[in-house]
DNA sequence: GTCTATATTAGGATAGAC
DNA sequence: GTCTATCCTAATATAGAC
């Protein structure tokens, strides 16, 4: 189904499937799956509602197409980073660094796969296979026992705090994904518009390293 | 609409118009608004779906109706503690202590309003209008404020390290609320299942208000 | 106020020409 | 492979009896 031959075009004219996928995923992303129409995603990609079915068979074969590239796209890279043999303190930094910009031009993949996970409960499996797969691509085999390891070294030579692996991980996905998720929430109760958002996550760039490994200072 | 009058029947069955307005709550938190379907609501509520149509008119009412009553539980007591005039420490304490309980006991909140927010654009004015309301009822006229000077003057007291006031609330709010917006997210990464999730928010009540106030150490 | 029955439209899916 | 035309079910909404 996927060709991974080389593009012949390099311009944005994919191949009818290709550019399906691309409208799909637009279209899934901004309204759910749930609020997604077939008629919407083949406008998007310039072809007949029909094509879709024919390339995907079904609605929900397109969803799940479309919401696996998207969860891999959320950790396929830091899974990268926190798989690599870097200092513990600069696999945070990069890992911040990464996501806010990885983030700034996605912004809504966070809220798309939350709501997803909630209100489709096979996602779930789907998303455990997602990341089970990245991580039998990364170059360790487990990355949250290198990580662990990591911590606990650092906690026995009494450089960090006591905290346990999943509360490190899941401090450090919160802080960096949940402005990005809940960023029309965060707008109105901090009084942003656009432009405020933007500045709010520049500083951020500088503000969360400090402050998560502030935290962690014995 | 809403009769503040004593409650006649101490049974779970309220009059037909707030159990319709329970199932709908029910029904769209789980779906969300573009998947949820009112004969599903009417089941639920143990009526006929002609019935959801003689009190709310329509869908997007019923939605409408149910998204400002999550809303609003999402944000009333947490502006109470903030807008109080306890001590910032402990207005930290309290906050994460209510949060991760209240959370607890409705953790598919969060989720269903990053989703409305994110795929019904007009529910971001909605939610602006609730904000307000709860601004409005609570002793101060704007929590963010007080909160701002509480913050500036343990800054210049050098008590604290600097931070601004939407750093400090968007730090508080990730830590508080990702992981029940993320839940199925995180019990894949770290194979958590339900029993694992709820022993990590447990340990979560003790590490979290000491991670964070770490961080604001100078 | 609550039901049954029905209208109406929307939207996913398929058949078949080209 | 891509289109036009059509089918068909599901879902919102209303009419009208009780």
């Amino acid at each position: 189904m996927v060709k991974p031959a080389a593009r012949k075009k390099p311009e944005p004219d994919t191949d009818a499937e290709g550019r399906i996928l691309d409208a799909a995923h637009v279209v899934f992303v901004r309204r759910g799956t749930a609020g997604a129409r077939m008629q919407e995603i083949a406008d998007e990609a310039g072809v007949n509602k029909a094509l879709l079915h024919y390339y995907f068979r079904s609605k929900s074969r397109l969803a799940a197409a479309v919401f696996q590239r998207v969860a891999r796209g959320l950790f396929l890279r830091v899974s990268e980073i926190l798989g690599s043999d870097a200092d513990l303190d600069d696999k945070v930094r990069r890992v911040i660094q990464l996501y806010l910009e990885q983030l700034t031009k996605t912004p809504y993949a966070p809220a798309y796969v939350i709501s997803e996970l909630n209100q489709h409960p096979d996602r779930a499996a789907q998303f455990v296979e997602a990341v089970r797969q990245i991580r039998a691509q990364s170059l360790n085999d487990d990355v949250l026992d290198t990580l662990g390891k990591q911590i606990r070294r650092r906690v026995r030579a009494g450089e960090m705090r006591t905290i346990s692996t999943p509360q490190f991980i899941a401090n450090l996905a919160s802080l960096c994904i949940f402005p990005f998720a809940a960023r029309p929430m965060l707008c109105a109760i901090l009084n942003f518009d656009d432009r405020g958002f933007t500045r709010f996550i520049e500083e951020r760039k500088t503000v969360l390293p400090e402050f998560f490994l502030n935290a962690l200072r014995p």
